[in-house]
DNA sequence: CTTTTCTCCTGTATGC
DNA sequence: TGCATACAGGAGAAAA
């Protein structure tokens, strides 16, 4: 399931791929792959073929690379993987795979790229570049830890304003981008911070160690190459990650916390699970607990 | 306005 | 064996 780390591992491999590459032809099956590209895949591929790829940059879990018309039109392609998605490098002759959706042909008759995505719901669509190079559709996505711009007393400052789990405020990538379900749970672990706790009632000094430790644990995993649970995400190469052995929390239902040895557990979430230290995270008192 | 819930999708694992 | 169900979850639309 790919959130930052494992995005940008990605991102590493558009750079080395296909950064400085001409691209000759698109194809594009089903309108679900393009669904956000409201003009529809036909113009997406109009405006995509025979321009050149400037760049590959990435903003929380959106990639998108930078391209050029011969005339210097710049736009970008707008890329997310959502929970299954795929680019590979392959040889054009490789056999078609079985979730393939689109097909990067190449002016140098290089390698291709290919966009492969079981569960589809990731996806593509152009757009413009705004003053700050940063695509007019995701103007809502906030920085990353990780980006130039990313402001963490601001963070801190909306996650002090709202009356909302914290767990909520860290996958709200209007606030903080990048951080989906298993590094929100492995930064509240790091934390000892309960996930249901109100993001209102943390102290402002809390919360900076709660986003170090986001950053700190996102990091990691980038060094190591991102994490993969099963087959599904795969780098740019083909090659899955292996940092799932070093989670603490995540996934870890039943085995013994690394602090304390009380055995995770795992709760129902936002349509998710959670996976949490009973002891090193407790749980805040509901209403009812205080009223007695 | 803020916050929560619902929906999209398919392969794999599990239980009866 | 076969069928039903649970599960994985990012993000935007819709609802509250």
């Amino acid at each position: 399931m790919p959130e930052l780390p494992e995005v940008e591992v990605v991102r590493v491999g558009l750079a080395t791929h296909v950064v400085g590459r001409t691209i000759e032809d698109l194809q594009v099956r089903g309108a679900r792959v393009a669904r956000r590209h409201l003009a529809g895949p036909d113009d997406l591929v109009a405006r995509v073929r025979h321009t050149r790829v400037e760049e590959a940059r990435r903003r929380g879990k959106y990639l998108w690379l930078v391209l050029a018309t011969p005339g210097g039109d710049r736009s970008a392609l707008l890329l997310h993987l959502g929970m299954s998605g795929q680019l590979l490098v392959k040889p054009p002759e490789a056999p078609d795979e079985r979730h393939l959706h689109a097909r990067f042909g190449f002016a140098d008759d290089g390698p291709e790229l290919r966009f492969v995505d079981q569960r589809t719901f990731g996806g593509m669509a152009l757009a413009e570049l705004d003053i700050d190079d940063i695509p007019d559709t995701i103007g809502h996505i906030a920085p990353d830890p990780f980006d130039p711009a990313y402001d963490q007393r601001a963070v801190i400052a909306r996650l002090k304003a709202r009356h909302s789990a914290i767990k909520r405020g860290l996958l709200d990538q209007t606030v903080v981008s990048g951080i989906g379900n298993i590094y929100a749970d492995e930064a509240l672990w790091r934390a000892g911070v309960h996930g249901e706790r109100p993001s209102d009632t943390l102290s402002r000094p809390a919360l900076g160690r709660l986003l170090d430790h986001a950053r700190e644990v996102m990091g990691e995993a980038l060094a190591k190459g991102g994490t993969s649970f099963d087959a599904l995400y795969v780098n740019v190469n083909g090659a899955s990650g292996y940092f799932d052995r070093s989670l603490a929390a995540y996934g870890q239902v039943g085995r013994p916390c690394g602090r304390c040895g009380t055995l995770i557990v795992r709760e129902h979430f936002m349509n998710r699970s959670s996976y949490f230290c009973p002891q090193c995270q407790p749980r805040p008192r509901t209403r009812a607990e205080v009223l007695i």
